[in-house]
RNA sequence: GACCCUAUCGUCUAGCCUGGUCAGGACGCGAGCUUUUCAAGCUUGCAACACGGGUUCAAAUCCCGUUAGGGUCGCCA
């Protein structure tokens, strides 16, 4: 039975290299029929915070990556101090000050068999006695570490590359316990758009900041596992899907620069078919947050106005920006778009069209097309002359959905209003 | 500095293992179609095998080196 972990440290959020080396690791359990560990290492009980594990367990909830069993390391101290007498007591650790020392044979050429990038060697001239206990009690990293994985079962230890010299050093642990060792798989590293590593300078690297700009998890999680791994010419691929055609020794072993567009673009591919009801569900809550509507909201017209904009954002976020003039109180046109849009002025047209659109007693689609295209006519101009300032009257954008749907959508009071303020004197 | 890992379009990648394809797809970018604008959709264009040696009839693919990038050298994890 395959056995994996992931274990996150509660010093700080789930940042998007730990969201895909849980994710690699969630997948190769399920591909395989494997039990998925999440084990929070909170040995350092300085830098450990309670809120960080809360966010690192929501934010793998939102992920989808549920996990089979849990385990803290700070409740299993006295595992690791039992571990180490016995080491102590076989002649096979030191005591140095309270600290316990692992001694480490020279010369010694230490192999494994990386998953992902093939034999790799150590020589343990290169490694110093490693201490497993340190002065105050609590176990260092690659102790716990390996006591854990072994004593949970863990088969595959998949993590990021920067773990690869720590390998070395834990099989030493592994053998002077006499425990069998796993197999290690290493991931590529995640690295921001200059090809540097992931900080917070890059911008967003929590998983809750992408939760917070909008992003849906399906997206981020394809976006995610698209990044040092490919199912072949495919690009949008459910979690499901992916866990059937996952396989652990398909996966690169280069670097991967983090590419906002794709993601927008990926998310954006999700957001167009997700059910028009359950993204308005997603964006309720943005929605409420900056005020736009509250918990009485008209159901029906949202739904209609969410279809209108489903394939005009890439986020959720967008939406606010896009459909902000239905919601807003106090409208108006920012100077620079007033500037470039409304040039001619259409004070009489515009009032023309608010007056006929106003006697309307069905403010629907076919009506108000009825109605703009006659005045169009006895005008003598184009369509296009008046839809464009028009839009931008009502909307406060030379952008947007059809403007019959638009109108409809801001409903005739305001469009009426609207129209006869555009050019007001 | 020492040790380790890596190297295909700007980016993510397929192809590499089992040498022989116009080096394929996607994002982005350009053009066009559609259209009341935008988005979506459809068609289409630009764009890569880091460099140098081998091996071979033939190298993106196998070998060596160079260069470049990354990682690790904590009683942090």
């Amino acid at each position: 039975m395959i056995k994996v972990r992931f274990a996150p440290s509660p010093t700080g959020y789930l940042h998007i290299g730990g969201a895909r080396t849980a994710l690699f690791n969630w997948m190769y359990a399920r591909s395989q029929g494997g039990q998925f560990v999440l084990r929070i290492e909170d040995t350092d009980q300085e830098r450990s915070k309670p809120e960080y594990e809360k966010e690192i367990l929501d934010s793998m909830t939102w992920l989808g990556l549920a996990w089979d069993e849990f385990y803290k390391q700070s409740e299993r101290f006295s595992l690791y101090q039992q571990h180490a007498e016995k080491l102590v007591s076989e002649g096979k650790a030191y005591r140095d000050g309270n600290a316990v020392l692992l001694t480490v044979a020279k010369a010694r050429d230490i192999k494994f068999d990386d998953l992902i990038r093939g034999l790799i060697v150590f020589n343990t001239d290169e490694i110093k006695d490693q201490v497993l206990m340190k002065s105050d009690g609590s176990p260092a990293y690659s102790f716990s570490c390996v006591v854990d994985d072994a004593l949970m079962g863990i088969t595959h230890v998949i993590r990021g590359e920067d773990h690869i010299s720590n390998t070395p050093k834990q099989i030493l642990i592994y053998e002077a316990m006499g425990f069998k060792v796993p197999k290690f798989a290493h991931l590529p590293l995640i690295m921001g758009t200059d090809g540097a590593r992931l900080s917070k300078r890059f911008g967003a690297v929590a998983v809750t900041d992408y939760r917070a700009e909008g992003f849906v998890p399906e997206a981020l999680v394809n976006y995610l596992m698209l990044l040092g791994w490919s199912p072949g010419n495919q690009e949008i691929l459910p979690l499901k899907k992916a866990c059937e055609k996952f396989s652990i020794k398909k996966v690169n072993k280069t670097a991967a620069q983090f590419n906002m567009e794709k993601l927008k673009w990926t998310n954006g591919e999700y957001i167009k078919v997700k059910d028009t009801s359950e993204l308005t569900d997603l964006l309720v809550p943005f929605l409420k947050e900056v005020g736009y509507i509250n918990d009485d909201y008209d159901r029906q017209w949202l739904l209609n106005v969410v279809g209108l904009f489903k394939s005009r954002m890439l986020t959720l976020r967008d939406f606010l920006e896009r459909a902000g003039f239905l919601f807003v109180k106090d409208f108006s046109i920012p100077e620079d778009i007033r500037a470039s849009e409304l040039k001619t002025d259409l004070f009489k047209e515009f009032n023309m069209l608010a007056d006929r659109l106003n006697a309307l007693e069905s403010f629907d689609h076919v009506s108000t097309e009825n109605v703009f295209r006659g005045l169009v006519a006895e005008l003598g101009m184009t369509a296009a002359d008046l839809v464009h300032p028009v839009r931008v009257a009502i909307t406060a954008s030379p952008v947007g959905p059809g403007l019959f749907e638009t109108m409809v959508a801001l409903g005739k009071e305001k469009t009426v209003f609207r129209l006869r303020e555009a050019f007001k004197k």
